[in-house]
DNA sequence: ATTGAAATGGAGGGATT
DNA sequence: AATCCCTCCATTTCAAT
């Protein structure tokens, strides 16, 4: 009834082989193929058969280095609420067109609520993160109204 | 001032070959030391040692696959803010390592504010969700509020 | 400390059962 | 889907600068 009628049936053929392919890989994004094959109980060729497939459909997006922000001279992080000035389709997608590409930034978080944004943003200090705020959000007429929270520290989930 | 005075000058040592390779591994943490070393000007032996040596000293943490959260069978996200009803470290650090053990748990922020900590966590349902909340949450002594946001859509950053 | 080359080991691909 | 085998490439070590 919109304009994407869902392609395909989204990931009804994933079993547990599969799961447990994309929760080994989500813990260890470097684990080689053979040790991976051997944790998940199957042969290394339908292994790798197995995470290609994964590849292609779009359930693994990709695999990344996690890096200590201070490394990157990024040191500061601060999580940033924002509400828009108004809702509809084209507003929201523009903003988070931009959103993304802005300096910084790690993650955009479309979410329900008083608030409709949540930014995660890195700084390499707190007049960064000001200027941050204000040259790129402030400034913005579909930005109604921001908060920002420092993050004083971030751990990974487990589950 | 306090009783970890600070072991190591956090990454002062860091050149721009180092920040450089950061910067590759997390955009592709697939990439092979030899690109890598191409990518950033040095031989690949050299970029093996500046590799691990950045494991060593913490700047690089480690390596995940980006698994698209509905492959898994938990196609709900969340952001829960959490009010603690004290503020002492003791109950701050241990709710905190409460937190990141809990079942999908993605990551946890401890931010300044109104609130202490924001979690993102991903369920399979809408009831799922719920039951997180009051089962983990809501009878934890510690917790004093929380307020839970459904996140629509989520995007990475590039910067 | 970085480099280039040489040796080791593992990953990737195909054919067969 | 799994096992074997073969080829190829990346990683690693080492000597030299």
């Amino acid at each position: 009834m919109s304009s994407s009628p869902n392609p395909a049936p989204p990931y009804a053929s994933l079993d547990d082989t599969d799961r447990a392919i994309l929760a080994e890989l989500a813990a260890d994004g470097r684990l080689p193929n053979n040790a991976l094959a051997e944790r998940v109980g199957v042969a290394p060729s339908t292994c790798l058969a197995r995470t290609r497939a994964l590849h292609g459909c779009g359930a693994i997006r990709g695999f990344h280095a996690e890096v200590d922000p201070a490394a990157m001279g990024l040191p500061l992080q601060a999580l940033i609420s924002v509400r828009l000035s108004a809702h509809d389709r084209a507003v929201v997608a523009a903003f988070r067109a931009r959103s993304v590409r802005l300096p910084g930034m790690v993650a955009v978080f479309h979410v329900a609520g008083a608030d409709d944004y949540v930014l995660h943003v890195r700084a390499a200090s707190a007049d960064a993160l000001r200027d941050f705020v204000l040259d790129h959000l402030a400034v913005d007429p579909a930005v109604q109204h921001t908060q920002t929270s420092l993050i004083f520290e971030q751990a990974r989930g487990l589950g």
